[in-house]
DNA sequence: AATTTAAGATACGAATCTGTATCTTGACAA
DNA sequence: TTGTCAAGATACAGATTCGTATCTTAAATT
């Protein structure tokens, strides 16, 4: 009757399970009792591939992350790209990241963990995608790379990220359109003037 | 020999002890246990004043902020208005709100109130700090009203929770200053030819 | 000094979570 | 088809928290 899952299967289920109840209840109210529950298993499941409350959570998030890697997008025009990437972090909410470290408060001191060890262990260290659009950007003369100050770059996630967790909710295409044309774009474009 | 403490002494006792506990462990982790020991007192004395934990929770949130009340500043100029506001929220940290908004998503589920809500209990509902400060500069004509939309408003507190938010510090002056001179003034000040 | 109030200690049954162990039975491979 | 592996169910003792109830004894009030 029942299908019994295995493999990959069973392993998003649990991943998927674990998430959620990470994303609502953070480490220290997520239980293995309700991970095994939401994923209609047993606590034993489980138990078989996690130790503890630790390593289960740690490798949750760096599943959930490792299956939005950003990819630098490349729509032809600064606005595209910068949207494209707003849109990547709006649907991956890997900007979670930031505030789940607030969620993360007992992990850390639970594991001795350092915030930057698990960014690693998440994220890896590869180039940074931002950067990458930006320079393209300024070699295409659509950014002027005196205006386009680290504050300035790192405002639009910051929108983002604050709209996100005010609403709880994916931003509205909409939104992101308008954080780009009316908050990036009057900062760092070139004056027209000097042609 | 031991004091019996009483009135307001306990009571902020119990409130100090009950946000260390929220931050650290948040909505779902904290316990009245916790709470009573961490205030060297017992559960009965916590049952006393809060139902449950949602009750508990939404008073030490009232409590700790209402200690920080907003004052609306008055520098002379829009940029030491702003400046200022953004030290007061900084200096209090009211915005951790939006991050311990994280940390409560099971505060709104179990007891099903919005964050509207929450933020209504925790701040009332006086007139609009932000609001007044744009309207004088406005007045004064430092402010072009088309170009300080919601978005542009809201920008300076995004990037500043931001900043605080993967620190976990204080913002330095240098910074804040640097957010409202780079961030806010080119978009909000009016074009100079139209005298 | 007598009275009232509530702090703080202790105990309770119920519920929940932990970590482990055991058992049955699908799913898969040889 | 047969054998192996692990999913999933169930049970266990121990720990923790819950909510309540009871008792004493400081500390305020009269």
């Amino acid at each position: 009757m029942s299908t019994r899952r295995r493999g990959e299967d069973l392993e998003n289920a649990l991943y998927k399970a674990a998430w959620q109840e990470l994303s609502e209840s953070g480490y220290s109210g997520i239980t293995f009792e309700a991970v095994a529950s939401r994923a209609q298993t047993s606590r034993a499941v489980l138990y078989r591939r996690w130790a503890d409350k630790g390593e289960l959570v740690r490798d949750t998030i760096a599943h959930h992350f490792k299956l939005f890697a950003h990819n630098v997008p490349d729509t032809g025009s600064f606005r595209g790209d910068l949207i494209a990437l707003l849109e990547q972090s709006n649907a991956t909410r890997e900007h979670m990241l930031t505030g789940i470290r607030v969620h993360l408060s007992g992990y850390y001191e639970a594991t001795g963990q350092s915030p930057a060890e698990l960014r690693k262990h998440v994220l890896g260290d590869g180039p940074d995608v931002l950067e990458v659009v930006y320079n393209r950007a300024i070699d295409r003369g659509e950014v002027d790379p005196d205006k386009a100050t680290r504050m300035v770059r790192k405002a639009p996630f910051a929108v983002l990220r604050s709209e996100i967790m005010s609403t709880r909710e994916r931003v509205p295409q909409d939104t992101l359109e308008e954080i780009v044309d009316t908050l990036v774009l009057p900062l760092v474009t070139p004056a027209r003037s000097t042609v």
